[in-house]
DNA sequence: TCCAGTGATGAGACTTGGTCCCATCACCGT
DNA sequence: ACGGTGATGGGACCAAGTCTCATCACTGGA
């Protein structure tokens, strides 16, 4: 038996994401989510730097991306290793139970400008990490930036496709949309 | 004569920027920017809509490389259109006489992230700009994205050899940077 | 010359985000 | 039974941001 309700941030998370979907961002105080999760604003703000980052928590994407491409073969070419952080993505993280969540959080955000300067910033951040591993792989660094962002380009691409079209498997999205970056880069 | 001294936004920014710079961002209040104006907090927010917003305001990039990608000749590729919009800043943006501002402003940027969000999504706003002005000379979806992309990566290590040394032409970097960037695709 | 209109500014109340400190509570091991 | 530990609650406090109303300086017409 545990001391307290278990999973404080999972259910201010969830608190979160309802309360935000319903009313709005801005019409939706700390105070509001607390008390929905059965907890007051100074346990908010112990497990989450500030509002925002309730919908951004649980994202350990860029250790994951990263982790991918430094386990890729040594003789994979940096397009061959982001490919391969997409398959891990798609496996580890944007699994088809998630596509309901990640439909709905996407709109959240979409929705407001607070928002969305979070998650450009952890997108950049998503990129950096790609880069930084393709870097360790010996990859020169222009060459590492451009791979790292026509991966994140793709992965934008696969992950609107993604929650868009019920059926689709991340995974298989990410590679055509990677197959069709590289072929646009042709013309 | 004027009613009041002129130009209060420039005003609040000159300030701004001299305060975040001398003792952070996080240590300057609203009160204090409008102080060092010679205005108030009123006044301040009629101006700009939030205290990041100071750093951000006076930024036409957005228009001004989309025009010059409509602008380009019906003939151009989509690089070639995308090079005549970094010439386009360079000329009219990027000149030698806002190097110093733009390099202290980066690194008031760069110390906060509060600031660094912002500045990401007025990035993601530029390449959206850049993609959309590319697509109105019908450009397909992808192949757009793909350049505009290119584009923005190019830009960004360009900026950074631009404000680091302090001879360098911007446009002239910015060909430069989209050579290399050119060049590592094919790798 | 006087006066009403206009537009930018000032003043201050108010809500909310975010920080901080301290008290409390539930469980643990001894 | 008892003290330690760690998560929570409570509330004071500051700054960001909104809103409303008053004020001020100049403009243009009677």
């Amino acid at each position: 038996m545990a001391r307290w309700e278990p999973n404080a941030p999972e259910r201010l998370s969830k608190a979160a994401l309802e309360l935000f979907a319903e009313r709005g961002y801005e019409n939706t105080t700390v105070i509001d989510i607390a008390r929905r999760a059965g907890l007051t604003k100074s346990t908010f703000f112990r497990h989450f730097q500030d509002k925002r980052e309730v919908l951004f928590g649980g994202s350990t994407l860029a250790g994951l991306l990263a982790g991918a491409i430094a386990a890729a073969p040594a003789t994979a070419t940096p397009i061959e290793a982001v490919t391969q952080a997409m398959d891990a993505a798609g496996r580890k993280a944007f699994t088809p139970d998630r596509r309901e969540f990640s439909a709905l959080r996407r709109s959240v955000i979409a929705a407001h400008a607070e928002l969305q300067e979070r998650d450009a910033l952890k997108g950049l951040a998503l990129t950096a990490a790609m880069t930084d591993a393709l870097r360790e792989r010996g990859v020169p660094d222009v060459t590492a930036r451009v791979a790292a962002e026509l991966g994140a380009l793709a992965m934008k691409i696969a992950y609107e496709r993604w929650i868009a079209a019920a059926a689709e498997d991340f995974g298989e999205a990410a590679r055509r949309a990677l197959d069709e970056v590289r072929a646009a880069i042709a013309s």
